[in-house]
DNA sequence: AGCACGCCGACT
DNA sequence: GTCGGCGTGCTC
């Protein structure tokens, strides 16, 4: 495939990254050119960034063709992943150019790097010796190149000895790039010991090197999955193949890097959209060359150009957060999976709470099953209780009901920490005039506005309008009328600062802390114990440990749980367990008090008695008898506009053009999950198929009937997380 | 994606 | 009389 059967001078077919179609065809321009070579080719009056994909198809006239006029001097990309972003783009119904561009963001890559000049020992013999002269030739017997100072340096002589051997031609020139390989990892730098359980699956892992197999690597939080995964990340190192660790989310990579680094001596390669660019260039390079053997990146690190990928993991396997919900719309897990297969290394899936799909594929044995069950090291797992709102009510106005209370209470008289959960930024939700019942919503979008009382602004979370909190009701005019509806992570700190006016408060949630790094160091500032009561939105649900937390309060354990979204409520499960084992990760025993209004559904159930699996077989038998994922297929068609009239027609359109066919079913058009979102309207159209019937075909046939008009744009979601 | 071409409103 | 709004269409 890496290779064409014609001869110099014939045309090649190259891809564009951008959202022009294509591939074009072009005549080669005298270069010597294969499938995945980095080129410059004309386009209208433009020049711009292309790969070659292939051979030209002869669809124009071949004196029409203008000519490549650049073949970048970078590594070419490796035929496995030409492959890929093939095979997704067919997958995820994407233009291929579209998905070819994931794989090009590596900044300035194409820019030759910037070289400086070392020398090294030469050929020649100087004519006259000094004993300076003998010093700084005994310095460089070593072959190695270096700078004129580090010379200087080495032998214990000024420069101008050494500028001295340069002239006489004793040291020669060499010109190497300003960066280098990275550092490698070292397999043996940290001595480790691994539970039996442990070394059972790292062992596994290790065995299953060299071809491709999918495992599930499953255990609850501290049983020490990381450490697990390492022995085979070392042992991948250790034969000098390269290795991919996905990560849902930039956050988590602060804390990774450094447990990385006290495992294996150097940091990994670090890829998310937080890399700045001249350090995205070097990695991008850097893993091309294949001198970046460990990689630890968000979704997009899937696309680097790794010539020699042995294994991949994703860690949180089951997060939302893996999948890309704008432009190409895909699953970086469900990518990963066939990115391993095509490059034919195993893929290890890691979580505490797996997600159905890959739970149900460990159970059915097309993952492999590897169980951490214990706990490792001294804690134990925290208790879990459900406290009834309809029976433990709060006070009026109040959200925390007199059992959550009095735990809190008890918790910082003993010195310890707590920990309120509630996931939702702000103050209240919603604002309603009491007088009318009008309630305040954002102009742009179908949501309504939600109070931030610190910065004195309604907003809306989703297209980021703000407009201050009016004094008057718009609609019926009453004055002093609008109250505050529901909690938001600032209501739950006011209450908790009255009832608690000497304990230290903070709120962690992404309208307090900007980025990765500010998030990092108020989790620290909980860990060292600076803070008492801690109230977080899921930025605080993952990742972070915190010794002297034993108490955490979810204030609504329901959220998500309505709307009888299957895939919310595995949603809502996952972030439950993951915040209620946030207590109690240390010595001392934790306490997790869920405050819910339906402490009889099996979800609470299940999670009271800390019975995952079986929460994860009553769903799946749901979902079976149901036909959805994992045990039928969905996509989703997404038509967005401006303009109410045309999206309107083309949504009949499309409903009428919707081919028929056994074992397929379209639903729509529905308004979507924002019917309205940044002042254009949504609609949805849902095909739900059986498992092995071939949806992508389903759909290309029906949007190619019923091409969508200039004014609405069309997504296509296969494989959506919601399935209403 | 860009960038041109083209066909209608308010300006020196 | 033109300058410029952005709808439509093309780029090998």
């Amino acid at each position: 495939m890496s290779l064409f059967d014609q001869p110099p001078g014939e045309s090649v077919s190259v891809l564009l990254p951008s959202g022009a179609p294509g591939p074009f065809d072009y005549a080669n321009g005298g270069h010597d050119l294969k499938r995945g070579d980095i080129v410059a080719v004309p386009l209208g009056r433009r020049e711009v960034l292309g790969v070659v994909w292939g051979s030209g198809t002869g669809e124009v006239a071949p004196e029409r063709l203008k000519a490549v006029s650049e073949r970048f001097e970078v590594p070419s990309l490796p035929p496995v992943l030409t492959d890929f972003v093939d095979w997704m783009a067919g997958y995820v119904i994407a233009p291929k150019g579209a998905v070819l561009s994931l794989c090009l963001r590596g900044g300035d890559a194409l820019v030759p790097p910037r070289t400086k000049t070392l020398y090294r020992r030469g050929a020649l013999e100087p004519v006259r010796t000094t004993p300076q002269r003998q010093r700084s030739l005994q310095a460089a017997a070593d072959g190695m190149a270096r700078a004129p100072a580090e010379f200087a340096e080495l032998a214990g002589v000024g420069v101008s000895a050494v500028k001295g051997l340069i002239e006489a031609g004793a040291l020669e020139p060499i010109e190497v790039p300003v960066y280098g390989a990275p550092p490698c990892p070292e397999p043996d730098y940290a001595r480790v010991t691994l539970s039996e359980a442990q070394r059972t699956a790292a062992d596994a892992m290790i065995a299953s090197l060299g071809t491709f197999s999918a495992t599930l690597l499953d255990g609850v939080t501290g049983s020490g999955k990381t450490e697990t995964y390492f022995e085979a990340v070392a042992a991948v190192v250790r034969e000098g193949g390269q290795v991919l660790i996905l990560l849902p989310e930039i956050a988590l990579t602060v804390q990774f890097m450094e447990r990385f680094e006290a495992r294996f001596g150097c940091r990994p390669t670090e890829w998310h959209s937080d890399v700045k660019s001249t350090d995205r260039s070097r990695a991008w390079r850097q893993v091309a060359l294949g001198d970046a053997r460990v990689v630890v990146g968000a979704r997009s690190a899937l696309f680097l150009p790794y010539p020699d990928l042995r294994l991949i993991i994703a860690d949180e396997e089951h997060d939302a957060a893996y999948k890309q919900e704008d432009g190409v719309i895909y699953n970086a897990r469900d990518m990963a999976v066939m990115r391993a297969r095509m490059g034919h290394c195993p893929v290890v899936l890691a979580s505490a709470t797996p997600s159905l799909e890959s739970w149900a594929n460990a159970e059915q044995g097309r993952y492999r099953h590897l169980t951490l069950p214990a706990r490792f090291g001294p804690a134990v797992l925290p208790t879990i209780e459900l406290v009834d709102l309809r029976r433990d009510k709060p006070p009026s106005q109040r959200f925390l009901s007199p059992a959550l209370e009095g735990a809190i209470e008890e918790t910082i008289a003993r010195k310890e920490q707590a920990l309120l959960f509630l996931n939702r930024r702000g103050y209240a939700p919603l604002n309603i005039c009491q007088s009318c019942g009008h309630r305040i919503a954002c102009p742009n979008c179908s949501a309504w506005l939600v109070e931030h009382r610190f910065r004195a602004k309604l907003a809306c979370h989703h297209c980021g309008f703000e407009r201050p909190k009016p004094r008057e009701c718009e609609k019926c005019h009453a004055v002093n009328a609008i109250a505050s509806s529901g909690p938001g992570v600032e209501r739950i700190a006011e209450e908790v600062m009255q009832l608690w006016p000497e304990a230290r408060v903070a709120i962690a949630s992404s309208d307090v802390l900007h980025g990765p790094k500010q998030t990092q160091e108020a989790l620290e500032r909980m860990a060292e114990g600076g803070i008492d009561i801690l109230i977080g939105t899921q930025i605080v649900a993952k990742g972070h440990n915190f010794p002297n937390l034993t108490l955490v309060g979810v204030v609504d354990a329901d959220l998500g749980l309505s709307g009888g979204d299957p895939r919310a409520r595995e949603r809502t499960f996952q972030l439950l367990h993951q915040v209620a084992g946030r207590a109690g990760r240390h010595a001392k025993p934790g306490r997790a008090l869920l405050q819910t209004h339906q402490p009889e559904d099996r979800l609470m159930q299940a999670i009271a008695a800390g019975d995952r699996d079986r929460f994860l077989k009553l769903e799946a038998t749901d979902r079976e008898r149901l036909g959805f994922p994992p045990y039928g297929r969905f996509a989703a068609l997404i038509l967005s506009s401006a303009d109410e009239a045309a999206i309107e027609a083309y949504a009949d359109a499309l409903a009428r053009a919707a081919p028929r066919a056994e074992g397929a079913t379209v639903w729509g058009p529905a308004p979507a999950l924002m019917a309205r979102l940044r002042g254009r309207t949504r609609l949805r159209f849902l095909v739900k198929t059986t498992r092995n019937f071939r949806i992508q075909d389903f759909v290309r046939e029906w949007i190619a009937a019923c091409p969508p008009p200039n004014k609405v744009r069309l997504a296509v979601d296969v494989d959506p997380q919601s399935f209403i």
